[in-house]
DNA sequence: TTATGAGTTAAACTGCGCTTTAAGTCAAGA
DNA sequence: TCTTGACTTAAAGCGCAGTTTAACTCATAA
């Protein structure tokens, strides 16, 4: 396959590929007169960067994560598996907690936005030092 | 107060609070020979710039949120904060749904990353088209 | 043969939300 | 008077994750 193709299989765009290959997380593949050519086994590989990408590893994590190709969960690997677990749960009780003081907010109808923060901001969320 | 007074109490740099106020969130106050001068009813705004900003709200939306300043939740603010809610409820599934992927990924030992993505991401989530 | 379309590179650009820097102003304290 | 420290501005910089651009190569179809 020519990258183009890659791309559209995998619902990228080409420059995001060789962005992926340039930051070392994707193989260089074979060239044919310069030109990049893959095989099929790309694309779940694609598919697996896709989702540790969304899942909120940054390319720096996903480039570590891909050490030594034999062993694929390795120890270091488990370790930030289980801190980017424990990320997803705040972020998932982040979302929560300001879902929850959102309709809160919706529905005070308070004329002063100054006075609706202190009382919606009572009990304070994420270091908000609440005012006086 | 100063600028430097403000941002110490509402745990903000002095430049985040003069970018605030250039991007027009935040009404400019008195000069005193040149220099901000701040009464205490900017430390709720402020507060309530942050609980906006940090659920998720980008400086654009939190301006075209403070509109009219005499009603605080005006119509297009409770539909704003309606889609924020909702994408604030997206946030927190994908999160939660993403840890699950994670936690499958971490009891999988398969060797192949390849052949693991194919099987952790074989319910797919977020826009993944599975390789087939 | 020539045009087309898809590929190649390095380097610059994007957007967001500030931060940092450079050069200047100002009031108060020693 | 001089220094200190906090302020002022406009403009540039940062970090991330790609995207875009410019100039080029190459195989194929007309």
């Amino acid at each position: 396959m020519t990258i183009g193709q890659v791309a559209k299989r995998a619902g990228l765009n080409p420059s995001a590929i060789r962005y992926y290959e340039a930051s070392g997380i994707l193989p260089a593949p074979l060239r044919v007169s310069g030109r990049r050519v893959y095989g099929n086994n790309v694309l779940p590989l694609l598919a697996w960067v896709r989702f540790l990408r969304s899942t909120g590893f940054s390319i720096e994590e996903v480039r570590s994560l891909s050490g030594p190709r034999d062993i694929h969960f390795s120890a270091a690997m488990r370790l930030r598996a289980q801190a980017k677990i424990a990320e997803l749960k705040a972020v998932s009780a982040q979302a929560n907690e300001m879902r929850r003081l959102l309709k809160k907010a919706l529905r005070c109808r308070c004329l002063d936005p100054a006075a609706c923060g202190r009382a919606i901001l009572h009990r304070h969320p994420a270091g908000v030092s609440p005012p006086d």
